[in-house]
DNA sequence: GGCGTAAGTGTATAATGGACACATGAAGGA
DNA sequence: TCCTTCATGTGTCCATTATACACTTACGCC
């Protein structure tokens, strides 16, 4: 495998990283996109994303551009699959390898003032026309998302530092798209162990104050 | 995101395919390396795998490679995951994106003949030291492989045409490092309706025959 | 025809998943 | 202060699924 000698000889692809920032805000699933000014499909929205430097590793370039184009730095970041199809950016060869990330609400509310380009959350089934592939990339990752949600806590990285388990059962419905039962659904979550009562409840609210939860760790975990 | 005006000025890496094309034999679970007579890693292993070309897709590269490097075609192959590492090839930037394929046995005895390059089935878990980061990439496509195990009908690929119930188990059992149970394991396959006794069954042995099952259809396809 | 060998089969128990309804605690207004 | 409003919080029963476990059957061979 390999080549022969000099692995310079041969024509290179570009390569990218792009990135779906996912976010759960007003009861629908989101993601971060931000409104191309250069050419190919200037003035359309696309997925975060942009070239991957000689010095960095995916990861690292993946991480790079996340903060360059949105401020937020340091979140859980997936590796999703890597699409490569020759005709899929007009100008050359472009590979990309595309990854995933969760961020809160709330703390995105905060992080995200400052920014200079223009970049906003769609809900995921109202998505506009989207540049390149970056259509099927998104259907990809929230598709993966959903099945994650299933046997990882991959959850955390959307819900604040503490929240109620009724705010947690909120985030599962809008991403499954389904209802589930309130009592079933505690169960099942208090059953793993991974989340705990803070001890402190909501206040001020007209009704039965909830109790606060938060993560025992912020490491996403398989759960089965 | 992407680039202003030219994409071609900025440095590009080079991007490969490898793949981990697993059998089963002998009681162990497999995969094909390659020996090297190039630098670096020369008369290491590796994997088969090679540089995609400009006009071929991620998934064309590595069926091409795999029928180049082993005369076998049109497996289906899965892509795993892309290791990018800046340091992981010492000549110079090199991404790797990765696939894994199957085959069974007895279809690769016949096609391996007449290839030119020395390549042979290696343990999965009596590896030699292998080139570049060849082994955690191994590594990493043996665990999806025995995870996929448990919600797909991936086996299929690792089979013959037909083949007993035993036979089969036999491959979960080595895959998995466990021991099943025959009764249970029955129960379970069969009821997924994803095989189908064949009417035939063995000949020629000192005991009762076995039935003869084969794959309903030949689709990868996700069982629960 | 008796032996060796792997095939083939059922049941009882435990664990899990899903359906389902009512009392509790706080705020706010009468 | 008492009554209303509203989301919280909690337990049981049933169905399904997973697990443990042992003997009879069919064939080849000697």
């Amino acid at each position: 495998m390999k080549d022969k000698y000099d692995v310079t000889k041969y024509d290179r692809p570009s390569v990218t990283v792009d990135v779906l920032l996912f976010t759960v805000e007003a009861g629908e699933l989101k993601i971060l996109l931000v409104k191309r000014n250069e050419t190919p499909f200037e003035d359309s929205w696309a997925l975060p994303g942009g070239f991957v430097r000689m010095d960095e590793s995916l990861d690292e370039a993946a991480n790079r551009e996340l903060s360059e184009e949105t401020g937020v730095k340091n979140l859980y970041l997936e590796q999703l699959y890597t699409f490569g199809n020759p005709k899929r950016d007009p100008r050359t060869r472009v590979i990309t390898v595309t990854y995933m990330a969760l961020v809160s609400n709330t703390e995105w509310k905060f992080k995200s003032t400052g920014d200079a380009k223009e970049a906003k959350f769609f809900a995921v089934d109202k998505l506009p026309k989207l540049a390149f592939d970056h259509t099927e990339i998104s259907k990809y990752g929230v598709q993966r998302l959903r099945n994650k949600l299933g046997y990882t806590n991959i959850v955390l990285g959307l819900l604040p530092g503490s929240f109620t388990l009724t705010d947690l059962q909120k985030v599962y419905e809008i991403i499954l798209k389904t209802s589930l039962d309130k009592r079933n659904f505690r169960k099942k979550i208090l059953s793993t162990g991974l989340i705990v009562a803070s001890g402190k409840k909501l206040e001020g609210i007209a009704h039965r104050p909830a109790m606060l939860y938060c993560f025992k760790n912020k490491k996403v975990v398989i759960t089965d």
